[in-house]
DNA sequence: TGTACATCAGTGAACGCGCGTTCACTGATGTAC
DNA sequence: TGTACATCAGTGAACGCGCGTTCACTGATGTAC
């Protein structure tokens, strides 16, 4: 069952979609990779031909949903920024939205690999924030963004994490007030 | 063997607290059974005379572990609990730390007794915070409270998962002027 | 352009391992007399 | 208080299962002529 170059190109892109995708909704360690290869519609025997082993996977899958925030961020203001982030819809396709707020404490006792995809990421998303933050000098704004973000990480959390919807929303709502205007 | 009824007690307490300690330190599905009742000194096949699940320890140790964080900051000022949550102590330590920032997106993925004894302990916390905040109505500052840990939780996270020490201390900073002073 | 063969992307069975849980057993504790 | 026996906390082997990874195989693709 060979298959052509640019189809196996695909694949690979294919898995790196259902990964980025299956990683956030179910945990880094929450999804094997049989179900990640039937995630993107294909057998878990194929697998490490694409990659040498599932932390690579993990790594590369975190890479690019860090670079999918990132894009959708550059085009945007901070007040819109902070609005999605903070929206229920947000909350409620943890798939879909921040890797950093749904896999944050996994990645704390991940190896080397999956770290510093996470730091780079979480370097450019402090680099958009800084630039759409208001501040006195370039240092006020760097310090404004890490606030503003970490506000932000710690608020979806909390409201994920949390049994009660009046809760979340309530946690969601006071960040969002407490972050622009006020 | 057997053993007093009084030790037999003494061993469950044993098994919540390296449990609560272990959990935070691994993760609540990075660490299994055998492991944690060889933490309280004890050999797996006589957890489920404590327990009659994993699931129900997992609930449990969350309970001790967020109720040792609400009889500390009980004792204490907005102005300590703050630059003791961001402090590099309890970044290096996660073993002996909150365990919302520890555990917080793990929990998200959980059964309904962890989500319920973490829901039960961070309002417990939001009640300390709600009191030791400044704020014009009791409703400003129940919304500061709330801001406020979302910020040291997210803080936290971050500052765990990222790779470089000097970004980690970055944020802990960014965060702890920007709670306190300013 | 057509044929013959080498390549290699993908398949699915199999591996060793650690997991949560069960269970027959042990022997000190607790109790009945 | 002393003895005889039932209780039951803890032990360690065993279970079924899903995991990450390996591998012999398949058959369409790519290539050499």
């Amino acid at each position: 069952m060979k298959v052509t170059r640019e189809q196996a190109a695909e694949n690979r892109e294919h898995i790196l979609d259902a990964a980025s995708k299956l990683f956030r909704e179910r945990g880094l360690d929450g999804i094997g990779v049989a179900e990640l290869m039937k995630g993107a519609g294909l057998t878990h025997g194929g697998f490490y031909g694409h990659f040498s082993s599932k932390e690579e996977l993990m790594a590369q899958a975190c890479t690019r949903a860090l670079e999918a925030s990132v894009e959708k961020w550059r085009s945007r203001g901070l007040r819109e920024i902070v609005q999605s982030y903070l929206s229920s819809r947000h909350l409620d396709n943890p798939g879909a939205g921040c890797a950093i707020a749904t896999l944050g404490s996994d990645v704390s006792r991940q190896g080397a690999p999956v770290r510093r995809a996470f730091t780079s990421g979480l370097r450019s998303l402090i680099d958009v924030l800084t630039r759409l933050v208001p501040g006195a000098s370039a240092a006020a704004k760097r310090r404004k963004a890490l606030a503003v973000y970490s506000s932000m990480v710690g608020a979806l959390v909390l409201a994920r994490a949390v049994d009660d919807p009046k809760l979340s929303h309530e946690i969601l709502q006071a960040v969002a007030s407490s972050v622009t205007g006020r």
